[in-house]
Parts: C-alpha cells; sequence; structure tokens
DNA sequence: TAGGTGATTGTTTTT
DNA sequence: CAATCACCTA
C-alpha cells in the first residue's frame, strides 16, 4: 500500500477523508482489514499539524514496533522536520516510568524482567514461602498473576477477592504468592511486562496532578488496533483524555485476536458509549484482496455471532480462486509449498519476498524452514525462539542489567557463576539468605563476603572479585558517559587494532561495554574451544548481539540524550518479532497468525488448517464459543492478509511431539469458499538431488474433488474429541522401549521415532566417502567416523565455503544423499 | 562444585 | 521433540 503523498486529499475516499479531516472530539474509526487504516491515521497527524497542533501534543500508539517506526518516518517524510511521538503501549509506559516512577516505588533505572525472568523470581518466591513448585507449575501461577494484573487486581485486592477460602485451591495459593512476588519485584526495582501497563494505570488514577498534566500535555491521542487494548491500557487512554478527549481510536472488531492476554474486545464496542460526542466513521472498502480472497474471509467471518455485521468490499479485479490443498503430511506441504514458490519464482511470475507462510503455533515452521533451505530458498522467520531470549545473549544482557541496576537480583543469580568462578549452589544460598536476613543486595553481600556465616573461602574470594569486576564495569559506563572519546584500558590489542582498521568511528557506550564484559569475563572462550554447531551458532549470536549494541550506539548517538544503557536494555526487552522483518529483503516470510496482522503479501499460505491446531486445542477445552470465535478472528485475519492468491493447507497426518498423528479436518473448513486439491497421490521428493530438474508440479497431478464445498452446518456443534491426543501417545510409547535397540546402534533416534509402528528403518549407517546433506550447510562429504554407539561423530567437509563440521551422529541434521 | 545423564515433563498465540 | 530437572559421579 504505497502512499503518495504528493497527491493533496483527493486520493482518499470520502470516509477516508472524513476521518482525516476530522479535528477535536473523539474519533472512532472502524476499519475492516485492507482499508487503508495506516494511510489514513498518518494523514490525519499531517492534517493536524498543518492545522497548528504541536508534532509534541501528539501521542500515536500503535501495535507494533516497527508500525511505529513506519509510521513515525511517513508523517516525517510528509512534513518534513516534524517528530512526533509514536510507540507501543509498553514503550510509552516505559517512558513515563522512567520519569515518573517514584510514587509507585521504581527508581529510573528499573529493570524489565520478561517470561523468564519472571519464572526465576516465582520460583524463588515459591521456595521462600515452602510451597511446592511441582505442585504449583509456575507458569500457571504466572498466567493467573498476570490476569489479575490485567484487571488491575492489586496483590491485596486479589486477597480479599480469592483468599483462603473464597476462591479454589490455586486461586487461594495466588493469593498468597502474588503480594511477594510483586513485593520482590519492587525489592529488585524491576517490573514485569503487566507491570509497565498497571504502574501507569495506577498512577494516573492515584495522582491527578499527574494525571492533568499529562492530559494537557498529549492534547491528541491516537490508539491503532484499539480491538487488542485491555483493561489498563484503556484506562491509561481514558485517564489522558478527560480535559482533552481528542481520542481516536482506530481498530476493527473482526480482527481482536488477544483476548487471551486481557484485550477487550468491548472496549471498541462501547467506545460510542464512553464518548458520546463520538464521531464514528467506518471504512469498508477493500483496496487490498481479489473478490474471492474477501469473500472467503467474508464467509468465514459471518459465523461469529457476537458481531456487529460489516461490509466488506472491493472493487478490484477478480483472480484466482482460493485453495484448499489435502498433503500427506507436514513433510510434503512444507516440500509441496517450497517447490511451488521456487517454481514460480524461476518462471519469472513472482519474487521470494512476494511470498508468506502462517501457521497457528510456532513449533509448525520448523518443518518449513528445513524444507526451505534444503530447497534453497531464501526466507525469513519471525520470531521462533527469539534472539534476546537466547542463553548466552541473556547471559551477557545480565551483565548488563547488573551494572544498571544493582538490585537485579535475578541478574546477579544469572551471571554470578557464568562463567564458572567456583560459586556453587550452596554458597550461593549462604549469600542469599544473609542478604536477606540483613536487607542487603546481593551485590553488596558480595562485596563483604566475610559476614556471610559458613561461606567457603574459595567463594568468599570469588565473590568479592565477581563485586569487583561490576564495579569495573559501572566505572567503565560512567567513564564513557564523560567521555566517550576516551581511549579505553579495559580494551585489549587486539579491540584497538579492530578499531583502528575501521577507520575513526568512536566505539559507543554499549559496545564499548559489552566488549569489555567480554573480555574480562572470558564469556566467548566457553564456546571457542568446541568447534561443534552450537557452540558456532552461540558465538554467532553474540556477534550478533554486538552489532546491535553497535548499531543502537549509532542511532542514538544522533539523539539528544544520546545513547544509555537503560535504553538499549529497554529496547532490547520490548523487541518484538517482528520487529527484525525485512520488507526490503528478497525472502520468503515465515510467521505465526498473530504476527500477520497488520501486515500484507501479495501470495499467503496458511498451513495447517485442522482441528486442535486452527481452531486451537486449547481454545476448544472450555467450550467456550467466545474463545471459539478468536480463533475464528485469527483466521480471519490470516486471511485478509493476501493480496492475490491464497493457498489454505491441511494434512492427513501431523507430528506432534515427535509422533505421527492422524488429524481431523479443521471446522472452518466447511465456513470457507475454496477449490479443494488433493495432493496426497503426489510423491513429493525428498532427498533428492536439487539440482536436477525433478521438480514435480503438483497441480498436474491433483485431482480437483470439488469445487465450493460450503456446508452451512454449524460448527459448535461438533467439538473434536481431544483426549485421544494423550491417549495415542501413552499406547505407542511402550513400543518404542525396545530393548538393546539403541544401544547396538541398528538405527538413529530420528529414525526409530520415524518407523515406530512399522518395521523399523534401516539404520542410516553413514561411512567416509558418502555424500550428505546438511539444511544449513548443504552438501558435504564425510571424510571421518569416529566413536562407538551414541558418541558415534561424523566428520563433514562441506563444498560451500570451505566448511568442516563434526556432528554426533544420533542427533545431526545430515541426509544421506541419493539414498529414498 | 561441575558437568553429564537419564527421566520427566509439557504445549498457543506475546508484551 | 525440546527443555528442564533431579540426581549421580569425578
Amino acid at each position: 500500500m504505497d502512499d503518495d503523498w504528493a497527491v493533496p486529499a483527493d486520493d482518499l475516499t470520502p470516509a477516508q477523508r472524513a476521518a482525516v479531516e476530522h479535528f477535536e472530539g473523539p474519533l472512532l474509526v472502524l476499519a475492516g482489514p485492507g482499508s487503508g487504516k495506516t494511510r489514513v491515521i498518518t494523514r490525519r497527524i499531517a492534517r493536524l499539524i498543518e492545522r497548528g497542533v504541536r508534532p509534541w501534543e501528539i501521542l500515536a500508539i500503535t501495535f507494533t514496533n516497527k508500525a511505529a517506526r513506519e509510521m513515525a518516518e511517513r508523517v516525517q517524510s510528509l512534513l518534513p522536520g516534524s517528530r512526533i511521538w509514536v510507540s507501543t503501549f509498553h514503550r510509552f509506559c516505559s517512558r513515563i516510568l522512567r520519569e515518573r516512577g517514584a510514587a509507585v516505588g521504581l527508581q529510573p533505572n528499573f529493570s524489565i524482567f520478561d517470561t523468564g525472568d519472571q519464572q526465576q523470581l516465582i520460583k524463588q518466591v515459591l521456595h521462600d514461602l515452602d510451597f511446592d513448585a511441582s505442585h504449583f507449575p509456575p507458569g500457571k501461577l504466572l498466567h493467573r498473576i498476570s490476569q489479575a494484573k490485567n484487571e488491575l487486581l492489586t496483590p491485596e485486592n486479589y486477597a480479599l477477592r480469592y483468599g483462603e477460602g473464597i476462591g479454589t485451591h490455586l486461586e487461594a495459593v495466588v493469593a498468597k504468592i502474588y503480594p511477594l512476588y510483586q513485593k520482590r519485584l519492587l525489592e529488585a526495582n524491576a517490573v514485569d511486562f503487566d507491570d509497565l501497563l498497571v504502574h501507569v494505570a495506577i498512577l494516573l488514577n492515584d495522582n491527578d496532578g499527574l494525571r492533568n498534566e499529562l492530559d494537557e500535555r498529549y492534547r491528541f491521542i491516537l490508539v491503532d488496533e484499539y480491538q487488542d487494548t485491555n483493561k489498563a491500557q484503556y484506562q491509561i487512554v481514558a485517564a489522558l483524555s478527560q480535559i482533552q478527549p481528542n481520542l481516536c481510536a482506530t481498530g476493527d472488531p473482526d480482527q481482536s485476536i488477544y483476548g487471551w492476554r486481557g484485550a477487550r474486545i468491548e472496549n471498541i464496542l462501547r467506545f460510542e458509549q464512553d464518548f458520546p460526542e463520538v464521531k464514528s466513521i467506518r471504512l469498508e472498502d477493500n483496496f487490498r484482496s481479489t473478490p474471492e480472497i474477501l469473500k472467503t474471509a467474508d464467509a468465514l467471518i459471518a459465523n461469529n455471532i457476537h458481531r456487529k455485521a460489516k461490509r466488506l468490499q472491493t472493487g478490484n479485479a477478480s483472480g484466482e480462486p482460493v485453495e484448499m490443498r489435502l498433503y500427506r503430511d507436514g513433510q510434503d506441504e512444507a516440500t509441496g509449498i517450497a517447490n511451488e514458490i521456487r517454481a514460480l519464482v524461476e518462471a519469472g511470475e513472482r519474487q521470494w519476498k512476494d511470498f508468506a507462510v502462517f501457521y497457528r503455533v510456532n513449533s509448525l515452521s520448523r518443518t518449513l524452514e528445513t524444507a526451505f533451505a534444503r530447497l534453497k530458498i531464501p526466507f525469513q522467520v519471525a520470531g521462533g525462539v527469539a534472539f534476546f531470549e537466547r542463553m548466552e545473549v541473556k547471559d551477557l544482557l545480565s551483565y548488563l542489567r547488573l551494572i544498571e541496576n544493582p538490585l537485579d537480583r535475578i541478574a546477579f543469580l544469572r551471571v554470578v557463576n557464568t562463567p564458572t568462578r567456583g560459586i556453587g549452589k550452596s554458597s550461593l544460598e549462604r549469600l542469599t539468605r544473609w542478604a536477606a536476613s540483613t536487607g542487603t543486595s546481593l551485590l553488596d553481600a558480595a562485596r563483604q563476603p566475610g559476614q556471610v556465616p559458613d561461606l567457603p573461602k574459595k567463594a568468599a574470594v570469588q565473590l568479592r572479585a565477581f563485586a569487583s569486576l561490576i564495579d569495573e564495569f559501572t566505572d567503565l559506563m560512567i567513564g564513557s558517559r564523560n567521555s566517550p572519546r576516551d581511549e579505553e584500558s579495559l580494551l585489549d590489542h587486539e579491540d584497538v587494532e579492530e578499531l583502528s582498521e575501521e577507520g575513526h568511528a568512536a566505539v559507543g557506550l554499549i559496545e564499548r561495554l559489552l566488549r569489555a564484559i567480554l573480555q574480562r569475563t572470558g564469556y566467548a572462550s566457553q564456546f571457542t574451544d568446541d568447534r561443534d554447531e552450537v557452540a558456532l551458532a552461540r558465538l554467532s549470536n553474540i556477534e550478533e548481539l554486538v552489532s546491535a549494541a553497535r548499531l543502537y550506539d549509532v542511532q542514538e548517538s544522533a539523539t539528544e540524550g544520546g545513547p544509555t544503557l537503560t535504553g538499549f536494555l529497554e529496547t532490547a526487552s520490548l523487541a518484538q518479532d517482528i520487529d527484525s522483518l525485512d520488507e526490503a529483503t528478497g525472502a520468503v516470510t515465515l510467521m505465526t497468525l498473530h504476527a500477520a496482522k497488520g501486515l500484507e503479501f501479495p501470495v499467503v499460505y496458511i498451513i495447517a488448517v485442522e482441528q486442535n491446531l486452527i481452531p486451537h486445542e486449547r481454545s476448544l477445552r472450555e467450550n467456550d464459543p467466545r474463545q471459539l470465535e478468536e480463533e475464528r478472528r485469527l483466521l480471519f485475519v490470516g486471511i485478509t492478509r493476501a493480496e492475490e492468491k491464497l493457498v489454505l493447507t491441511h494434512t492427513q497426518r501431523r507430528e506432534m511431539h515427535g509422533r505421527s498423528l492422524s488429524t481431523i479436518p479443521s471446522d472452518f473448513m466447511h465456513e470457507l469458499i475454496v477449490t479443494r486439491k488433493d495432493h496426497t497421490g503426489v510423491d513429493e521428493f525428498q532427498f533428492g538431488d536439487d539440482t536436477s530438474s525433478e521438480f514435480h508440479d503438483p497441480d498436474h497431478d491433483s485431482i480437483d474433488q470439488s469445487s465450493d464445498l460450503h456446508h452451512s452446518e454449524p460448527a459448535y456443534e461438533r467439538y473434536p474429541s481431544v483426549s485421544d491426543f494423550s491417549q495415542k501417545r501413552k499406547k505407542t510409547k511402550g513400543s518404542l522401549g525396545i530393548p538393546g535397540l539403541e544401544g547396538l546402534n541398528l538405527t538413529t533416534g530420528a529414525a526409530l521415532q520415524a518407523g515406530t509402528n512399522d518395521a523399523v528403518e534401516l539404520p542410516k549407517g553413514f561411512s567416509v566417502g558418502m555424500q550428505v546433506r546438511h539444511p544449513r550447510y548443504g552438501l558435504g562429504t564425510v571424510v571421518d567416523v569416529s566413536g562407538m554407539s551414541r558418541r558415534r561423530t561424523l566428520t563433514v567437509e562441506f563444498e560451500v565455503g570451505d566448511r568442516r563440521e563434526s556432528f554426533v551422529e544420533s542427533k545431526c541434521p545430515l541426509q544421506p544423499v541419493g539414498l529414498r
């Protein structure tokens, strides 16, 4: 959707123009998919500025960082020099809290705890309260606490509502855990994701002065994706729109897909009651998709009962029918899609970046990734194992966190013995206990280990050394801040040389700090000894983190505040999966349906349209029609991302947790207007040499069973039996335990998995000289085999890049080439 | 104390 | 199949 800013307002529809031109007072824009909502918002902001509103009086909230960045750029390019602040709710709240958090007990350098940090913290709390973590899974407790926070329930109020004897057993436990959890967060000068919103909501609620000040300051507020705001976000927006009710909410109830994390679709539905003076505008013309795609989207969403009916119309030219394909299994599905994409690109019809593949759960990306890699198709994956959550990245970030916020006990415990310094579990236990009893922070306790009873001498020495190390880093940070161009004594020769080779670019604050940490802790050398895949991946992640730091340094040095540790850590904490996506990159995009919101692609595949995935098993459990409707909306969002071509797929069998299970078609299948194609009779090649022209176009063999299967059966009467999942698992489990099989190395673990119910497959039996293929490194030759049994190790020389790698046979993703 | 092993466990989606 | 965890040994 390219905006042509040169054209004034005559490229807008009447409805769009009305939204752009509306000046003061509340405005609700109900925007169907592809109706030019983003363009309306940017235009509107520009128009406000034209009318004399100061850029800093405008607050624009988007759903993603990426959208925020793009929106700021668009406004900038429309009205050069007008910098407006666009951000996500979480980022906005974080900024408020850095400035005004004292009232809720936060210092400006507070840490933001991610899910992993929360888990650690809740485990400590359970430990301290003598609860058994195995009986009260931390994840469940955290979920409850999160729900409570989303409802703005403080620990006290939660206890009042759900305390002993009032709620369920679990709730009673949460009522005990939650207060201490919250106390520990504040003691660590930290917040979790929910707190960012909750603290601000409470701040605004309790502090009229602050509320009025900010209300006046943000005269015009625009909130996108309003259908996905939760109670806290609602309250924040409402609090800032009292004196100046110039609130513009945009969104689409049919695209509300975050109910599970507290989003309230009602917020948008009742906007008109909340702001009686509201001007409401509906954008119903779709400029994105073909009529075929729109028709199937409309047919699907029409099955939602709790919904305001809406027209979806387009003047776009007719295109291909929407396809519903059946494959045999996930492998075939992935290979089939990969082959088709490759063929279309090679025929010159499409570019790689025209394609996107969506799936319901992240785990479905793996098969796709492997197939794409094998067929040498460039692709990018949104999310998956997020970069900032990788172990080595988190370790290094934890050093930074501890430097920034010495009270951050989670960060302390993470790095105090990383890399190992001989500070063991029991020493830390003693340290922690003493610190708690004296009210000392862990880092301060480590500075005076002599005070801690029963601490082994070695541990005491090491703790003191660790504390001085952190002090060193802190000095470095302060020093750098004051004189960023000083020569760094902590940098070793290599770094200095590297620097001078790169010219005179001064190393920025964060990069300098990271390099110092790496150098002084020897962190990276843990991985430099090994030459295995994992170690290499870790090293490259470290590299990537340093690059990210450098990028941040460079970008921020242009701003008034310059780079700060807080800023960098915040960027890392609030990073989103899709931030890293790059439209310009010539690659196919893989992502979850949730991540797809707000995006568009010429060709879209949605895979695994199967019962228990779409709709997801967990949304069927409680037999709650509202949850089912959210699943339907999720599929609706996916479908409406497609511009020209849409292919939905499902399979007969699907691998889950290493088991192959037969699938049930999605209930939504019958609600869609699609052309069905059967690809199960087709032999998709698996290990073929892809230099040959063995490509098999499935379409030529496929049977067009029927077109337009549009049943009108209501879906809600046919909930599936979910239980057979676990039953099947138990049944097959026993057959795997064939005694001695693995020890004799008759076969690999992977082959065993594949051949469970039928005959055990032949062993892979790699031998020297054999041609093999690796999903990432490509073709290679086995040059050495050593070790026995499960230690059996292969060394492979790859054709590309002079690469030589070793793998443990039972674990490596190598495939023999030329075997069937 | 560290590192490895075996066993058990789980599990949507994300800030 | 992972990731995590409790336990075991050097």
